[in-house]
DNA sequence: TTAGTAATCGCAAACGTTTGCAATAACTTT
DNA sequence: AAAGTTATTGCAAACGTTTGCGATTACTAA
């Protein structure tokens, strides 16, 4: 049940190498135990982790890594508050996220609801969009009861 | 025809202080003479334009000017190409974006093509979208085309 | 008009991220 | 198994952006 075997393969298929660092952060990404707890990891939770496993570990290398992974498929960058994070493409249950603006929290959203979209930008401009992830903000249904509650303006 | 005296208003309103550096940023914004071309500009074509006329403009003043800015939501951000561009909101020409990930153009969507995806997250998950401005990355009609004729893969 | 006050500024330092470079180490070939 | 090639690393410097702070200045009230 090694989840990311693939993802070495992918690795070692492209002609990319298998060293240490990579197989750490991959490790790490891979366990998802991030802060969040919503499976994705902020660079830094990473760079920490992998600290522990790797005194050497550089931050650079990290972010080299992780972006390696993402052009590589082998993550997904999502948008949190600001900050990248990083979690293990999951191509079985691929999906989308929507996050809250009030709580940071992210949830996920079927690509169902994307295809539309993608068909009306393809049909009325030619445009064809970048959906393989995608992160909407916005206001959660919890937060808009609170926000309803509190009817305090702070913005 | 002060195209951005709605604007002025809108920051005295609020309380804040009509400083000469805002005015100017303000009126660099409203000039909206990027190289993009498009009415967007980079911070930092804001801030050497902003110097021209006023020497001891720092660059920090421009960042929390554009963040005034667009907290009151007087411009609006763009993420060209991983940076962010600014231009005057529109009131009466609202619209999104489309970006293209090859080519870096910017072509304007109407809000319209967004309405039935806001519609369906607020019913199913009862999730509120932020979008006031939205830009999706992807590639236009233009660069598929250069990009089917040269045939070449690159990633 | 002047004096008081608080927001805003310029500066410099800090932050998160990216990049250049020489040293290292993963892979290939023999 | 050893040597060669070249991607990758760690480090340090640079980049774009944000923040803390004391000095300045826009506004308010007298």
């Amino acid at each position: 049940m090694i989840k990311h075997e693939k993802a070495i393969e992918t690795l070692r298929l492209k002609g990319h190498r298998l060293t240490p660092q990579r197989l750490i952060v991959l490790s790490i990404i891979a366990s998802g135990e991030g802060t969040s707890g919503d499976g994705h990891m902020g660079v830094d939770e990473v760079f920490q982790a992998a600290k522990k496993a790797y005194p050497y570990m550089d931050i650079a290398t990290v972010y080299r890594t992780l972006h390696l992974f993402k052009d590589l498929g082998v993550v997904t960058e999502v948008a949190i508050g600001d900050r990248l994070h990083f979690e293990l493409t999951d191509p079985d249950g691929h999906h989308h996220h929507m996050v809250c603006r009030t709580c940071n929290g992210a949830f996920n959203l079927s690509p169902h609801y994307l295809a539309a979209f993608r068909e009306t930008l393809n049909k009325e401009f030619g445009f064809e969009p970048d959906l393989e992830h995608f992160a909407v903000r916005g206001v959660c249904a919890k937060c808009q009861e609170a926000e309803a509650k509190s009817s305090g303006d702070r913005n």
